[in-house]
DNA sequence: GCGACAG
DNA sequence: ATCTTGTCGC
């Protein structure tokens, strides 16, 4: 009955979970981890697109304010000089608590919002948050590539899952693996000189080798990639 | 049983 | 995620 509004900017959003996604999980936790392991399996870590991407976008959440709101936003830059394109926001409470691992189950909702007020569907999407560095191998970012059948990014800013494989050099650029359970779930990548890494993981139809090299084209002097970064201020309501 | 724990 | 100054190193 009601047309699905991702679909106005292009995404492909999987029908049985559509509803749910759109607006809230009014599920219990046990049901989400079911559901993440359900899904964990349709999650491809192949790259599905055609060399370099043009359209970039970054999504974050802010914190929710006294009232329980919080604001979820997405900023869509043009690669490779990082112009910003859009910048939409959508708020709303976040219809489920924080739970280490289930962090997709409080944000995607709103995200998705965002995401669909789009006018350029975007060809990869950075996430703040992990993709298969997850206990479960479905982070937020795998959760939102799958929901809009687009490549996806996790760019965390700290570990859930996986131990550092080598020590990290400083400069720019150098990253290591991060393992888990013997299995490569991500990388450690030094966005710039001397700072900490950020945790880069494979969402959704990606390779981790092409998600740590689109991550560093875009960085801009920040720790934290362009995308993502300004997606923070908006949020906020610090950009526009 | 204990520790670890994205945002 | 938030609360928080100055300080040290690149």
């Amino acid at each position: 009955m009601n047309l699905c509004p991702l679909e106005r900017c292009g995404f492909a959003i999987i029908g049985f979970v559509k509803s749910l996604a759109l607006h809230s999980w009014d599920v219990e936790a046990r049901e989400a981890v079911e559901i993440q392991r359900d899904l964990a399996s349709r999650v491809s870590a192949e790259d599905g697109f055609e060399a370099p991407p043009r359209y970039v976008a970054g999504v974050d959440i802010s914190p929710p304010d006294a009232d329980g709101n919080a604001v979820a936003a997405v900023v869509l830059l043009e690669l490779p000089d990082l112009r910003t394109v859009e910048v939409k926001v959508y708020s709303g409470k976040p219809g489920f608590p924080y739970v280490p691992g289930l962090l997709s189950f409080r944000e995607s909702p709103l995200v998705l919002g965002a995401l669909e007020r789009l006018e350029t569907a975007p060809d990869v999407i950075l996430v703040d948050g992990q993709g298969l560095a997850h206990p479960r191998r479905f982070g937020i970012a795998c959760h939102l590539g799958l929901l809009t059948d687009t490549p996806a990014i996790g760019c965390a800013k700290s570990i859930l899952r996986g131990r550092p494989d080598d020590d990290l050099d400083s400069d720019a650029g150098a990253y290591v693996h991060l393992v888990d359970k013997g299995e490569v779930v991500g990388a450690a990548v030094r966005t710039r000189k001397s700072v900490r890494p950020v945790y880069i993981s494979v969402g959704h139809k990606i390779s981790l080798g092409s998600a740590i090299e689109w991550t560093l084209a875009c960085c801009k002097g920040y720790r934290i990639p362009e995308p993502t970064r300004l997606a923070t201020l908006a949020a906020a309501g610090r950009l526009s």
